[in-house]
RNA sequence: UGGCCGAUGGUGUAAUGGUAACACAGGACAUUUUGGUUGUCUCAUUCAGGGUUCGAGUCCUUGUCGGCCAACCA
């Protein structure tokens, strides 16, 4: 109750607005909206964005959302992306009430074309589509009317049903709205409804060798299933006027088209057919690839449903174009993980540590928090001996100002074990540092320390000989500039050349017991998760995200 | 040269004619057995001109800048 009291303060967004007068006027009871997806390829952080929008609606106000399948283009289309979609939307936990595709409506938008054929308003046009652009003028400059456009209706309605018999070949016949030629906005010039495809669709198979227009399909399936707000991206402003054309023609259910700015994030592209192509030509592994912007491309990256709608909801809804920063991304996801994920130690770029005064051969096996956000969360084993790794830059020969790692003489913690003294090191013949000795200092034992020394760094490590080889893939930016699709040439030559690294590292045992996509916080590293790559011999973790970092911030 | 839409800190989003705010990013300090987390503080905003009004980020107008529109794609 006091929480609805809150919502009810936060202002309300220009959708929500609509939707709220909508409801207190009484024009409607509940609301209805949809998702509306082509089945051409795989939902990415933009569908996200517009699925918290439809679906979100609907859990705030009364009413319901339909998931619908724009499938009128059968050459693009697959029933696997049909199954991709529905995963991922529910993965990010959302369900539909009705599941639709615009295909169930072959029949019904069949006969909403003979309606307008025998009203006058559409006719059979056997123009190529070199002719049709040719005599549909310019933004600037009014179009010439079709030749084709006074048939009368009885020809038009025997050439639109042999369109239907497949008398006709493909693109040599279309049916057009019969409208205005000098109308301001383009799509009111005759546009197109219907072409002849004599091709496979992926669930009405052969039984049609015409297909409606997205503009003859969108918005006659929003009015079958009665949608009240049909919500689209800003490019479909000027199909409004169409949209609202032919409901008033048609004589159908006035659903409503609401436009909004599609969200842009910065370092990576979000089109589809961008998108495809990255896939095709292999510069990913795939869909999922953990560097794609895509949802099984976040979620095998180790993103957490929850911190996708939470960034959907941070970034909210508006009118104008915008490029966010992936760093809010990221934020959210540090933010979840940091509750939830396991810690765990792993050194990724290891540096031997000779303890010179703990006894060879022998492990002593020391406690450590699970997570110290999480008070259940229990502990876990970590195996101590003589040799352990630390990380290379944890060592410095000579350190820096303000460094409080390890160094010659320095004393550190070990993380959950006893502070250490570094009394000398070791190069090799190339002047690489290759090998640490320290001595661990009696009585500073994690938990009980009566050593009375206070340290001000601590560092993770792992045991040489207990220690587990892993392979950790870590993941940067898709592409070295902020809007790639928005520079000058190909869009690939600015992909980052360095958004993958792979890397050999060794972590604790406790780490075995991965389970593939569970999410752990390795200790002063970042969020890793465990990818399905992996195999019972070999670990594979990838990096979700790195933890802030402020030493390495200064540095700069 | 046409039509439609938009413009608020670095980024995103509020303020619904009445004190320009929230989050992220940035900076400082404190806490910390993660240089993480957490806490406190801080920097920084209405595209420009004109008009209406007691009062304008908000309304009107002109301009500037940006986006979209000439696929048998969605």
């Amino acid at each position: 109750m006091h929480t609805e009291e809150k919502k009810e303060e936060k202002s309300l967004n220009f959708l929500e607005e609509i939707i709220d007068k909508d409801l207190r006027s009484g024009k409607y009871d509940q609301i209805v909206t949809r998702f509306p997806p082509e089945p051409n390829g795989y939902l990415h952080i933009g569908h996200a964005s517009s699925i918290c929008l439809n679906f979100g609606l609907t859990k705030k106000f009364p009413g319901y959302t339909n998931l619908r399948f724009d499938d009128t283009n059968p050459t693009t289309e697959d029933t696997e992306y049909v199954e991709s979609i529905k995963n991922d939307i529910r993965w990010l936990g959302f369900e539909w009430k009705n599941e639709l595709f615009a295909s169930d409506y072959f029949d019904t938008l069949y006969g909403y074309a003979i309606q307008l054929i025998e009203k006058g308003l559409a006719y059979v046009e056997d123009s190529s589509s070199e002719e049709i652009a040719l005599l549909k003028g310019t933004p600037t400059e009014p179009g010439k009317n079709s030749p084709y456009r006074d048939r009368s209706i009885a020809e038009n309605l025997a050439l639109f049903a042999q369109m239907k018999e497949g008398v006709f070949p493909d693109g040599s016949k279309t049916l057009r709205a019969k409208i205005d030629m000098a109308h301001t906005n383009m799509l009111m010039r005759d546009p197109i409804l219907y072409r002849v495809k004599h091709a496979h669709h992926h669930r009405t198979g052969d039984a049609w060798c015409i297909y409606p227009m997205y503009d003859f399909a969108h918005g006659q399936s929003d009015s079958l299933e009665t949608v009240t707000h049909s919500l689209c991206t800003l490019e479909f402003m000027p199909h409004r006027e169409l949209y609202n054309w032919l409901i008033e023609q048609l004589g159908i259910y006035p659903s409503r088209q609401i436009e909004f700015a599609r969200r842009n994030l910065n370092y990576t592209v979000t089109s589809k057919r961008k998108l495809l192509q990255l896939v095709k030509e292999g510069h990913v592994t795939g869909w999922d690839d953990p560097r794609m912007p895509t949802i099984s491309g976040l979620r095998r990256r180790g993103y957490t449903p929850h911190s996708i709608v939470d960034f959907c909801d941070r970034i909210g809804v508006a009118r104008r174009e915008n490029m966010i920063d992936v760093g809010l991304l990221e934020f959210c996801i540090r933010e979840d993980l940091n509750k939830l994920a396991t810690r765990r130690m792993v050194v990724l770029d290891p540096l031997k540590v000779v303890i010179t005064n703990f006894p060879e051969g022998q492990t002593e096996w020391l406690t450590s928090e699970n997570n110290p956000e999480m008070v259940d969360s229990g502990d876990r084993l970590v195996p101590f001996t003589r040799e352990i790794f630390i990380e290379r830059d944890d060592f410095m020969e000579v350190p820096a100002k303000k460094y409080f790692r390890l160094a010659p003489g320095k004393m550190v913690r070990l993380k959950s074990a006893y502070i250490i003294q570094c009394d000398d090191f070791v190069k090799d013949e190339n002047g690489e540092v290759v090998q640490v000795n320290c001595s661990l200092i009696e009585n500073s034992k994690s938990g009980s320390d009566t050593s009375g020394i206070n340290v001000k760094g601590t560092l993770h490590w792992v045991s040489t000989t207990e220690g587990l080889p892993m392979e950790i893939r870590l993941y940067d930016r898709l592409f070295a500039v902020e809007d790639a699709a928005g520079q000058e040439g190909d869009f690939k030559d600015y992909l980052n050349p360095h958004s993958l690294q792979v890397i050999e590292a060794i972590g604790e045992p406790a780490l075995k017991d991965a389970v593939e996509g569970e999410s752990f916080q390795f200790l002063r590293k970042g969020y890793f998760t465990k990818d399905k790559d992996s195999s019972p011999e070999r670990l594979v973790f990838n990096r979700t995200v790195t933890l802030r970092d402020n030493w390495a911030k200064a540095g700069k």
